[in-house]
DNA sequence: GCTGAAATCGCCTAACG
DNA sequence: CGTTAGGCGATTTCAGC
């Protein structure tokens, strides 16, 4: 079972790395309730092992000028892993496609895809998307708004899990 | 339009922020070719403005041992806005919903969950999604794998966009 | 008004117990 | 894991353009 190796003062780090990506490592270390430099060695074990693939500052995209932000249902003509693999290299060189994720069932692919406004989209669905090679069909949605929107991990569901295993 | 307040080193500054949250100001400062004082007080005034809206490590659900990332499609009996706002509520009390976007056409949400195995997320969709007031209908769809997965913002688009206008 | 230079303060991060 | 300690970054202050 992955995650079995972190003791609660890691779970912890990672949980307030998440929240705050920017903390300098004595707070961090006052707030998990120990000093300094254990602390961290404790974060960079974390970022070698893979739990932590970096840090970023989130953006907000419309302050930016990206006012439409959409997601994208993608069937494939063939499934051969080839065929996927290509499409999925595709998604990494288009700029406007920001996460690509392929799916069980009818769906093939979905895709979280921004742009500065709708005409710019349109003419990425039909000049690039639906014109890729071994795409089948395509269906838009547009994000009128987002109700929430956090990043990856709920630690509470961790905690949650481990107490009631203990 | 938004965006037009904000310079070349301003954009350079989101960029290389949203690529690494915790560069140090000196470092920060030296790619964008200005002494650490000015820069400092650029980020401050992006973080106040809401361009940044914070910073957060990066962290591997799987290596934290949750093996299952799901999109739900969801369809509301009332969409009015009263009832809109109390399902995003509820979507905010979720744990395991991590994602909740309003949509355009049939579908009213999408979804993006996590959870730690496949009978936990069940039990969610069948004890508190399907059962939530309001939702009509649910389909979901297990995520295979990711085939990109990259913060909010292609800066290269932006800029392509700015040179295209000057 | 904004930038850069100098100086202070606090943090990072090794070495050791 | 904690303590100590030296070097570096962060942040304020002040002068210059």
């Amino acid at each position: 079972m992955p995650g079995a190796k972190l003791d609660p003062i890691d779970r912890q780090i990672l949980a307030e790395l998440q929240a705050d990506g920017r903390m300098t490592n004595v707070e961090l270390a006052r707030r998990v309730g120990i000093s300094a430099p254990p602390c961290l060695r404790r974060v960079r074990t974390l970022e070698e092992a893979g739990f932590i693939r970096g840090y970023h500052a989130e953006i907000d995209p419309r302050e930016l000028g990206f006012e439409v932000q959409v997601f994208a249902m993608v069937g494939l003509n063939s499934q051969a892993e080839a065929d996927l693999s290509a499409f999925e290299q595709k998604c990494r060189e288009w700029p406007l496609v920001r996460e690509c994720h392929m799916l069980n069932g009818e769906i093939d692919f979905i895709l979280k895809c921004v742009a500065p406004d709708l005409s710019t989209f349109q003419s990425f669905l039909t000049g690039q998307l639906t014109a890729a090679p071994n795409v089948a069909s395509v269906k838009t949605s547009l994000v009128i708004r987002d109700g929430k929107n956090e990043p990856s991990v709920p630690f509470e569901v961790l905690e949650d899990r481990l107490n009631r295993t203990a």
